[in-house]
DNA sequence: ATGTTC
């Protein structure tokens, strides 16, 4: 089994060992040549200023990192995004990208959450005028969309229905279960689907665990906020977005669930067996890959972009019980929520650098196309594709669109949030998910969730000042601020 | 992240 690291390194702390040779290569750019590893072939380039970049030497991530540059076929750096942390095999905040056709792809460097991601709604309502119903509109939300591990909804999709949602995604639930509207679709990456997807290359288990899991939030770090606007940085591209300070918005974080999450455990396992086969060898067991071209690699390829499909279905269908809290509580015309944009930050696609065909791995890590994109919806072509970067809970979240820098810099990419700071143990020993549900009412911001021990995981002592995170894309240029969000009520599992 | 060790 590939479940544990086979890097010695990895076993001890990693503040006991001396920092890797960095150099700033541009404004809070940094990098790591390929002369400090002899296997390395490529650098490892690190988005940090030097208030972050100690943050990052605080656990394995760098040298998850390093590795990660070992990968066959990888292309250009391996990059890590200013919330890196240590994750399975590749730093959650990572990006790598594999040349096509021989170049590897690794389901570590997707994650066990396959297009985890993000999607933020707007209202036209002034949060003035709802104020004294936010409790109210929070204890709705949390009565219509199920949350906490393991938990199912009150749909359930198997057989057909199933196959045309994992080939299909969100679009599979507007024509056929009148979920949403076509012009959600315009507003979600990849128009809400991903093209490579394969329903037979999902297992029988993974279909199971997923089947009533369509419409719910789970738990870990998956949330639902209802926010305001609080400040805006850039009229031009807010007032586009239709954001607009005081009115009322929903961010939406959530996964492919269960079905992600087998998807990933199955073709671990599977490349772990046939790696030696294909002559590859990697420092950590955990970055298990196969050639894009070989049958596994495109085994997993298909089954992951199912997986995709799934969340962007499952964000679909959360977004559609969110509206109907909307629409009894506020009515037709002000309970209205338009979808402003939806964006993954657990996949891997295939894309273009330079002219030629690459996978591009994101790991906690934000697709952020640049002004001129044909993948970015034509209503912010010329803005560029927004990001959503939502801090702790009950902190700040940020709005950001991508620029064109960030495709030649990150692989068009970003940040997907705060990032942890510390593990969730480690979390759990310092606060209590009492004491912090204390906090946050004593912040005004209302608080549903299933679990109190599961709170105190998620307490904002646990992450990165998500401030300073954006601070850093925003310096290096791979994505520009446009507005901050401020929390009022959170749901989560 | 996750029917939190098939």
């Amino acid at each position: 089994m590939a479940t544990r690291s086979t890097s010695s390194s990895t076993s001890e702390p990693a503040s006991t060992r001396p920092p890797p040779p960095f150099v700033e290569v541009a404004p809070s750019v940094y990098e790591i040549p390929t002369s400090y590893r002899s296997d390395m072939r490529v650098p490892a380039r690190i988005f940090a200023s030097p208030e972050t970049l100690p943050g990052l030497l605080a656990d394995h991530s760098v040298e998850q990192l390093v590795n990660v540059t070992t990968l066959p076929g990888i292309v250009g750096a391996a990059c890590g995004m200013p919330d890196m942390h240590e994750g399975y095999g590749f730093p959650v905040g990572g990006v790598a990208a594999t040349a096509l056709p021989d170049g590897v792809i690794s389901p570590g460097g997707i994650g066990f959450d396959i297009n985890c991601g993000v999607r933020l709604l707007v209202s036209n309502l002034e949060h003035k005028a709802i104020a004294a119903r936010v409790e109210g509109l929070v204890h709705e939300l949390s009565r219509s969309v199920p949350s906490g591990a393991g938990r199912g909804g009150r749909w359930s999709f198997a057989g057909k229905k199933l196959d045309r949602i994992l080939e299909g995604g969100a679009g599979a639930l507007v024509r056929e279960h009148e979920v949403g509207t076509a012009s959600d679709l315009e507003a979600i990456e990849s128009g809400g689907a991903l093209e490579g997807a394969d329903a037979s290359a999902v297992s029988e288990r993974a279909r199971q665990r997923g089947a009533d899991q369509l419409g719910t939030l789970g738990s870990g770090n998956h949330f639902l906020e209802v926010q305001v606007v609080d400040e805006v940085f850039d009229e031009g591209a807010a007032g586009r977005l239709g954001l607009v300070v005081g009115r009322v918005a929903v961010l939406v974080h959530s996964g492919s669930r269960g079905l992600g999450h087998q998807v990933c455990t199955d073709h671990v396992r599977l490349m772990d067996g046939v790696m030696q086969r294909y002559g590859i060898h990697v420092p950590d067991r955990q970055l298990a890959c196969a050639p894009l071209s070989s049958p596994e690699g495109q085994q997993y390829f298909a089954a992951m972009c199912a997986a995709a499909n799934f969340g962007f279905a499952n964000r679909q269908l959360i977004a559609h019980l969110v509206r109907d809290v909307f629409r009894r509580m506020f009515g037709e015309r002000d309970g209205f929520l338009r979808l402003i944009y939806d964006v993954g930050h657990n996949t891997a696609k295939i894309e273009k650098y330079e002219g030629k065909k690459v996978c591009v791995h994101r790991k906690g890590a934000t697709r952020a196309f640049g002004p001129g994109s044909r993948d970015v919806p034509a209503a912010y072509r010329d803005i560029g594709q927004p990001v959503f970067i939502p801090g702790s809970m009950g902190t700040s979240s940020f709005v950001c669109v991508g620029t064109e820098h960030g495709s030649e810099a990150s692989f068009g990419s970003t940040c997907h949030g705060a990032g942890r700071q510390m593990s969730r143990t480690a979390a759990k020993k310092k606060v209590t998910g009492q004491a912090l549900r204390k906090e946050l009412e004593g912040r005004g911001i209302v608080i549903r969730c299933a679990s109190n021990a599961e709170l105190a995981e998620e307490a904002p002592a646990a992450y990165k000042d998500v401030d300073r995170v954006v601070d850093v894309v925003a310096a290096a240029g791979i994505a520009r601020k446009v507005a901050r969000l401020r929390p009022l009520g959170v749901v989560k599992g």
